[in-house]
DNA sequence: GTGCCTCCTG
DNA sequence: CAGGAGGCAC
């Protein structure tokens, strides 16, 4: 039985706080002016003491502070290291999509009309590098001037130096520079992956290329004399694709082979070296990793020939990766490398005979395998697309791709893609598809590589992120005559989200794929048309997109649930996908599924995760992570101020749901804890409320930072603890005065809660906010 | 009608 | 954490 006085007082509260997104709620701002008002006025009178009071309060809880920062900071660690084993585990993209690629076409002989149904396979490879949301980005919200600010004591950065040094010597310096070659050989050859969007740009070449074939049969739907020709046409070219891509495959696994060659000798001498008693952090840390790789030196020979092209390079990039968190310092040593190129072969073998000789022996191989596998990589590649592209029209600015594609490999790294922009820099045109230009993301690769960070990306989504904060109109959620809402205190908040984006990937290396695997990507100014990212700009922005929207999409938390409800059977009918399990990622279904139960969304025609957009449709793990560290400083986000902060979300009615419920549920946690502990005291004959503190080391605080922060790698802000402590004395009064009698006794402290959240720090607007916050 | 909220359930 | 129900405000 709902009890519309408290309710009423409740809801008009919480409802003036918002701003409703809805299609036919234009007046929102003006709500929103006089709702601060008078919210205000309201806070002003009533909640003064309380803040008061709680301010002297929270100091003494912070004794248990210290034990919880040591943990936190062994956590942060760990944390990043995840984070870091995110992106090592995900399939390495390029030779995914050779391999996929290959499956598909055999698959698809029948001339179905699957089309490129591997790009969910796809999808899990997401490397995004990450928009930034600079502090321009805070234009919309005049009233914080200080939110770029701050910066806070920086931790110190994470050590992995000191106790591995007797491993790091010249042995593994050399395992290191040898590995990073090869990668970097493999990630700058502009075929085989120059990197997933811009990246391999033969095989997005393919892949646009099936994708275009797919989706001309469909707009041309009623003529079937044309899909009858074109369907031979396809399988002419799947059978020539196919051999093409056996034979890559071929060459691929020599590759492999070489590899292990390597790597056999390689793990010999980890093995002794370990048994030196050396488990320093970095061991530690690459243990898996080593042991992974030692077992499948063991056994490489036998399972060479079955080996997955994408394991093997993933494997490669994961041991670089391990190489290059041990320190910055490699190459320099990549010179007179003409000599071993020629004898390649026989550089080779003594490595492999001699395991013992390392040194000058280590470089020359690197070199010889780095020039290997770009020359073959690079021919095969180059191979296919040529022989794939060629019978097509209309690929003309896409060809301009591969002009360079025999670039050197290790000259490439200062001007690896020199065409790439010739003729428009955003755009590149499929046949009929215009996408963003892929190089708009990973055009700083260069740069990164080198180690100089390119703006490219960012001045591509600075703009985006500058309009939306600027366009949304009054959605502010602040409330600044409140107990001020302390500055973000945090001592991880970075106030250049830039730097800390190009911070995440070690200094010697910046690949393009070690960002999160949350997936925030870049924001891309032609993400969806119409500015697919621009939401704000009007509440009733609930745009389409096209078809042709590039819009990338990735699993989304609530997807998965979906998926794995129906099973995976049932498809969206809008795209003519047959789904055959094996070849449609989770993800395009999924994403599909969203589609059909969000009839409003727009159809969209392209799942591929490395289309080049940059705005999700779906909320990821690490959306709900950022989420939940956002209820720390607000408890009722406004649907507008969710789509500030969730700016790389694509927005619309399931996502500011989905989102919405998050923080509801949040909330449930909350208050049932509340509850709890207020019954709990009282139970315990506690008789005046201040006779409670809520500090860090209380056990409400431990229940609620366990579920909001659960890594505990993020430091609470005293703030939250305040209001915690708030609602804590507000269920204990309520209940002592026996109000819970009433069912809805608790709206009313509903309705003192809802006006203490406090301003989210501008870093959370950052996609990077979680590498910000977080990897200190 | 729509958006948002709480409560309940699984 | 997601869904659904019931309710209120716009």
């Amino acid at each position: 039985m709902p009890d519309h006085d408290s309710t009423t007082l409740l809801t008009r509260q919480t409802k003036r706080r918002r701003v409703d997104i809805g299609v036919k709620r234009t007046v929102g701002s003006a709500i929103f002016t006089r709702a601060r008002e008078t919210l205000f006025d309201s806070m002003n009178q009533s909640h003064g003491p309380d803040q008061d009071g709680d301010c002297s309060l929270v100091g003494h809880g912070h004794g248990g502070t210290t034990s919880d920062g040591e943990k936190s900071n062994v956590l942060r660690k760990l944390l990043k290291r995840a984070n870091s084993y995110e992106d090592t585990i995900m399939p390495f993209p390029g030779a995914t999509i050779i391999s996929q690629l290959l499956k598909n076409n055999i698959g698809k002989n029948g001339g179905s009309d699957s089309g490129f149904q591997g790009s969910g396979a796809l999808s899990s490879g997401g490397s995004e590098i990450q928009a930034e949301d600079a502090c321009s980005n805070s234009s919309r919200d005049q009233d914080s001037p200080s939110d770029c600010l701050s910066p806070g004591p920086p931790l110190p950065p994470p050590s992995s130096s000191s106790s591995f040094g007797r491993l790091s010597d010249e042995h593994l310096r050399a395992k290191r520079a040898r590995v990073e070659n090869i990668i970097r050989g493999m990630s700058h050859s502009p075929h085989v992956r120059s990197n997933d969007h811009r990246g391999d740009t033969s095989h997005n070449t393919i892949y646009r290329e099936n994708k275009r074939k797919q989706r001309l049969p469909q707009q041309q739907h009623s003529f079937t004399q044309l899909v009858c020709s074109r369907q031979e046409q396809r399988q002419e070219e799947r059978r020539q694709l196919k051999l093409q891509l056996e034979d890559m495959q071929k060459q691929l696994r020599q590759l492999q082979e070489k590899f292990y060659q390597i790597y056999d000798s390689e793990t010999e001498e980890e093995e002794e070296n370990e048994e030196d008693g050396n488990l320093s952090e970095d061991s530690i840390r690459s243990d898996g990793l080593e042991e992974r790789h030692r077992d499948r030196g063991r056994h490489s020979h036998d399972e060479l020939s079955e080996l997955d092209p994408g394991l093997f390079l993933d494997r490669a990039r994961a041991l670089l990766r391990e190489q290059a968190l041990l320190d910055g310092d490699i190459e320099e040593d990549v010179d007179g490398r003409d000599e071993e190129e020629r004898n390649g072969e026989r550089v080779m073998k003594r490595r492999g005979g001699a395991a013992g000789g390392r040194g000058g022996g280590g470089r020359q191989l690197a070199e010889t395998l780095k020039q290997e596998l770009n020359c073959a990589v690079s021919q095969v590649v180059d191979t296919v697309v040529k022989g794939f592209s060629s019978p097509k029209q209309a690929v003309s600015h896409h060809h301009g791709c591969h002009s360079n594609t025999p670039a050197a490999p290790s000259s490439s790294s200062n001007s690896p893609t020199p065409n790439y922009h010739s003729s428009n820099p955003r755009l590149h045109c499929f046949g009929d598809v215009i996408v963003p230009s892929p190089l708009d993301s990973f055009g700083g690769l260069s740069g990164r590589l080198s180690g100089v960070p390119t703006p490219n990306d960012q001045t591509e989504a600075l703009p985006l992120v500058v309009r939306k904060s600027g366009g949304g109109g009054g959605g502010e959620n602040i409330n600044p005559s409140l107990p001020p809402p302390p500055p973000p205190h945090h001592p991880s908040l970075h106030p250049s989200p830039l730097t800390a984006s190009l911070g995440f990937s070690p200094p010697s290396f910046r690949h393009p794929f070690p960002l999160p695997l949350m997936g925030y990507p870049f924001q891309s100014p032609l993400g969806s048309h119409g500015g697919g990212a621009g939401y704000p700009p009007g509440p009733k922005d609930h745009h389409r997109s096209s078809p042709d929207s590039m819009d990338m999409t990735r699993e989304t938390v609530s997807l998965r649930t979906k998926m794995a409800a129906l099973g995976g059977g049932h498809l969206s009918h809008h795209h003519h996908r047959q789904s055959s399990p094996s070849q449609h990622g989770p993800e395009g279904l999924s994403l599909s599924l969203i589609k059909s139960e969000c009839g409003d969304l727009q159809d969209i025609a392209d799942i591929s995760p490395y289309s080049g957009s940059t705005i999700q449709e779906g909320l990821s793990p690490n959306h709900l992570k950022k989420a939940k560290l956002m209820f720390f400083y607000t408890r009722y986000p406004s649907s507008n101020m969710l789509k500030m902060y969730f700016s790389d979300v694509k927005f619309n009615r399931c996502i500011t749901s989905q989102l919405i419920k998050w923080f509801s549920n949040f909330r449930e946690f909350y208050y049932i804890q509340m509850e709890k502990f207020a019954r709990q005291a009282i139970n315990e004959g506690v008789t005046a409320s201040e006779e409670m503190t809520v500090g860090r080391d209380a056990e409400l605080f431990r229940a609620l930072n366990m579920h909001y922060n659960k890594a505990n790698d993020f430091e609470v802000p005293d703030r939250f603890l305040e209001v915690a402590q708030v609602t804590l004395r507000e269920f204990f009064n309520a209940i002592v005065a026996g109000k819970d009698a009433d069912p809805s006794w608790k709206k009313a402290i509903y309705k003192v809660i809802c006006k203490l959240d406090s301003e989210v720090p501008e870093v959370f607007k950052s996609p990077n906010c979680l590498q910000e916050l977080l990897h200190d």
